[in-house]
DNA sequence: TCTTTGTTAGTGAGTATTCACTAACTTAAA
DNA sequence: TTTAAGTTAGTGAATACTCACTAACAAAGA
């Protein structure tokens, strides 16, 4: 889908600082000063690396979709049944999402989007790649009648997917003080219990 | 639950100035400048109403978490089906939303939270409210068996406010430019096909 | 093996712009 | 004559970003 970002070192390292401060302080505590004090060095150090903070975003962005997409493959390869695929793939993304908080803060942050056109398409191809993923599980869940028939399979996704963001965005409200992999277990039994036939 | 705020017909105006400023430009755009001209006068004269845009922006969420509020108890008055006050409920807040578009910016942007306690507890009197009215038809529901009861109540309105929610978010990113009625009775719809016993 | 030349990654001072907010003054109505 | 509601003209702080400059290192030619 994606080409192969070229990332470098001291880039890696500016986007996991650029991390640290979206879960320490939100959004708009991401600003170059910030983020310099942070890399120990002047703000004008970061243009060296990257021609705006746009581009940080961007490429924070970027980074972690393709990461992501990586991970589900890998986690969903060699599973036939659509239970065990759903399950799989929901628990993949809480430890990620607990590995990475700040992805959740940025990919759920409106103040972030507005502003930039270039940000809005990144962000929307973050929802893609959840979406590429989940939909086919529905949809084979539905086809084998191991989920429910009586609604169309966009509705039941944007129903579980809706009930996941909620999760996340209760996790962030509470400064991610609680396991989002117990609590996202628990969400996942729940949603199976109402979609099984 | 809350005393009734004495507001201003000036400060209602300024109110709804912001309103349209968030519709249109999103919280990022909402700025005394803008609200000036909205009003057509000068920045200073927002102050002789408001003594800090924290305090316009407080105002406006308990004004329209009121106004909701109000709004709810009548609807629900005399509805004795948890089904029809499933129903009018979300049609009730669908119709409010369609009428109040920058109520959606506001509540479900993070920029307006982070940065302030007063604006964040706000936000979160508002969930409450929703909460307030939602629960015990989804309790009365599974004790009077018309919605399934093999999940908690708690999980379930989960489920339901987080597809709401997620309406919302995709509404506004699609600039309001759906009909959020329509949309709203499909989804409530898909839900009671999947809730309903 | 020097020496020239170019590159990479940093510094610190400064830019224009925007932000919320304020002091001092004016005007008009009660 | 007092008071409410407006004006003009500012303030300081913060923002992303630019500028001229430099130390350290790499590569290539004499």
């Amino acid at each position: 889908m994606n080409q192969i970002e070229n990332i470098s070192g001291r880039q890696l390292e500016i986007i996991e600082a650029a991390g640290k401060i979206l879960t320490a302080s939100g959004v708009g505590g991401l600003t170059i000063k910030n983020l310099a004090k942070e890399m120990n060095f002047s703000e004008s150090a970061i243009y060296r690396h990257f021609p705006s903070k746009e581009a940080i975003i961007i490429v924070m962005l970027n980074y972690l979709a393709q990461n992501m997409d990586v991970r589900y493959h890998k986690a969903l390869k060699g599973i036939e049944s659509p239970i065990e695929s759903f399950t799989t793939l929901f628990q993949n993304q809480f430890s990620f999402f607990k590995l990475n908080p700040y992805f959740v803060v940025a990919v759920f942050s409106d103040g972030l989007m507005e502003e930039s056109q270039g940000i809005n398409e990144t962000i929307f191809k973050i929802m893609t790649v959840k979406m590429k993923h989940l939909m086919p599980i529905v949809f084979e869940g539905q086809q084998k009648e191991v989920f429910i028939n009586t609604i169309a399979p966009e509705a039941l996704t944007h129903i579980i997917m809706g009930s996941v963001r909620l999760l996340m965005f209760k996790w962030r409200i509470a400064h991610f003080n609680f396991d989002i992999e117990i609590e996202g277990n628990n969400l996942i039994q729940s949603l199976l219990s109402i979609i099984k036939k």
